[in-house]
DNA sequence: GCCGTTTTCGGCCCGACTGTTTTCAGTCG
């Protein structure tokens, strides 16, 4: 169990994985909610948006869910000193192998023990190696990836007859931007005859657990699927039961139980009093809607079902009506190929193609935004000439749109992603700003400034009035690279104050501002932008991934600026 | 160890699968 000053948010985490199975090794009956405590704390640190080291400095430890005084007390320990002496205490004796090995699926500390004490030295470092490979291979997959196996899944599993309804849950169905597992349920008459087609999967690498009810695989790119058969009439509670999250549904059997309830994916049961002997009969449900609302619930979006506070939403009809695609009117951040000679890569198709690819998803405008033309291979009265240049080319596209009838898209705005360079300035200058409707700012550099120069940097160039939107505001790529450090209240405060808006990015990699902080951005009153950043008319098409980030932040309608009509956004932008 | 529309005390989800200690512990989601 090491630790140090500088733990960064997932050190924590998985320190404080390690001091829950400590607990479990010590006594698991005594400190059974310790562990589970301690579990809590760590996936909600996981998923934490500021660095707790942050948040310590800042004297606001306690605001993570999960962490009270008393893991407030080891962390600031640790935070101060290096060290938390009920941490060692605990692992005391503990050989640091053993958390290590515990990585192994299936291993739990109590085999880890017995592994260390019982195998060989070259048993167990055969198995550290396996971790590290799983360490460095295990990496969680974006959404179209995801999305393309269970879709070649759902197929197979349809191939039997038996089957009469197949379903995508887990992650996937609530659109987590990244998706460990794949999870699956199916209704059918022949449970015994679907679990054996399921693991004759003509891709499957290895079957990990196969029982009556539900089977697991490993499927190509060591993505683990797990099924699970229900009947026809209780496929609701199935489809409840497996969606999660986890979270969700202990805090919905938590609620359910104060009825006097019991939840499973089997349907609702009363529960026995201590004098009964036999199992009361179980409710079933054959969709979620009627489970939901049996406990006097609204129906919960699968996209925020996460165990925050959708549950007492539900209980008194609070929940937001979330946005949908449909309700979107137009793409504020399209690259066009019309070449600018920008800092960053051109896009690939016409303004026109594009006009047209917009007029098939219904919209009303949308914004050529290029990259800016680049700094150093331009003096700055050429980069001038050059967005006068542009500003004709849109000019010249909107008088023809006007004199087209039947096409949706009425407008096409003048904009560019201009990079917020490490000090804060733009790389265009006022008059070169002049040319624009608006301008989008984004960090493409730099990634690594501290919180407070990195908070200035981004406001200054926020500050400019022809700047509206804030672009990708993490900065970050998934599994690539981690998003840049913001004192997040300041920038909602400033967006509020000066209607600044801030962008969710559609690209599957990006999917960014990510969720956590589109829910904490509602909550601030902060208006943002759903934009697929395309460069290819296809990546269009892409628009749902940022829909289904601003649902699992509880978006509205309201909150998103282009689900405004044209005549609404044109006063925005005045 | 955390937390609060009933609680600052007294609760804390529920079931499946594996392997093996044939009645359950360990692990997982």
């Amino acid at each position: 169990m090491l630790t140090s000053k500088n733990m960064t948010n997932r050190q924590i985490a998985e320190l404080l994985i390690d001091v829950a199975a400590a607990h479990q090794l010590v006594d698991p009956k005594t400190y059974k909610f310790q562990i589970i405590a301690y579990n809590r704390a760590a996936s909600s640190v996981e998923h934490a948006t500021s660095e707790l080291k942050d948040l310590w400095d800042d004297g606001k430890l306690d605001s993570v869910p999960g962490i009270g005084k008393s893991i407030a007390g080891h962390l600031s320990e640790i935070f101060s000193t290096g060290k938390s002496r009920h941490f060692e205490q605990i692992s005391k004796g503990i050989p640091v192998e053993v958390f290590k090995l515990m990585e192994l699926p299936g291993i739990g500390i109590k085999t880890a023990i017995k592994m260390v004490k019982e195998e060989s030295k070259t048993e167990i470092k055969k198995k550290l190696d396996e971790v590290n490979k799983i360490r460095n291979k295990n990496k969680r997959h974006l959404l179209p990836y995801a999305q393309k196996i269970a879709s070649e899944l759902t197929k197979w599993l349809l191939d039997d007859l038996n089957c009469k309804n197949v379903q995508v849950l887990g992650s996937l169905r609530r659109k987590v931007a990244t998706i460990g597992d794949i999870d699956i349920a199916v209704a059918t008459n022949n449970p015994v005859k679907t679990i054996e087609h399921f693991v004759n999967f003509p891709k499957l690498q290895k079957i990990i657990e196969k029982g009556d009810k539900t089977a697991s695989i490993l499927v190509p790119g060591g993505v683990s699927v797990d099924l699970l058969v229900s009947s026809v009439d209780s496929f609701g509670s199935a489809l409840q039961h497996f969606t999660g999250s986890k979270f969700h549904n202990i805090a919905l059997r938590e609620y359910a139980n104060k009825l006097g309830y019991s939840l499973s994916e089997y349907g609702i049961k009363k529960k026995k009093s201590k004098k009964e002997t036999s199992a009361s009969t179980v409710n079933k449900f054959r969709d979620e809607k009627s489970f939901y609302n049996f406990l006097k619930l609204d129906y919960i979006e699968p996209e925020i079902r996460e165990g925050t506070d959708e549950i007492k939403a539900s209980m008194n009809h609070t929940l937001p009506k979330l946005v949908e695609v449909g309700d979107l009117k137009g793409d504020l951040h399209i690259h066009s190929n019309y070449d600018i000679e920008t800092s960053h890569d051109l896009g690939l198709s016409s303004m026109k193609d594009l006009v047209k690819k917009a007029n098939e998803l219904k919209y009303e405008y949308l914004a050529m935004s290029e990259h800016n033309p680049s700094k150093s291979k331009h003096t700055e009265a050429q980069i001038v000439d050059i967005l006068k240049r542009k500003r004709e080319k849109v000019e010249q596209l909107n008088y023809s749109l006007s004199k087209t009838k039947n096409n949706s898209v009425k407008k096409v705005f003048n904009s560019l992603e201009i990079d917020i360079m490490p000090d804060g300035l733009l790389p265009v200058s006022g008059v070169g700003l002049q040319t624009l409707d608006f301008a989008i700012v984004s960090v493409h550099s730099s990634f690594r400034l501290k919180r407070n120069e990195m908070t200035k940097r981004v406001l200054s160039a926020l500050a400019h009035p022809k700047v509206l939107i804030f672009a990708h505001p993490v900065a970050r790529k998934i599994n690539q690279r981690e998003g840049i450090d913001l004192n997040w209240e300041q920038i909602f405060e400033f967006c509020v104050k000066n209607n600044k808006i801030l962008e969710i990015n559609s690209s599957p990699a990006r999917l960014d501002l990510p969720d956590l902080l589109v829910r904490d951005a509602v909550n601030a009153g902060v208006k943002m932008s759903i934009n697929t950043d395309s460069h290819h008319l296809d990546h269009m098409d892409g628009i749902g991934n940022g829909v289904s980030v601003a649902r699992r932040g509880w978006c509205e309608k309201k909150d998103i600026i282009n689900t405004m009509s044209l005549e609404k956004f044109k006063e925005v932008i005045q």
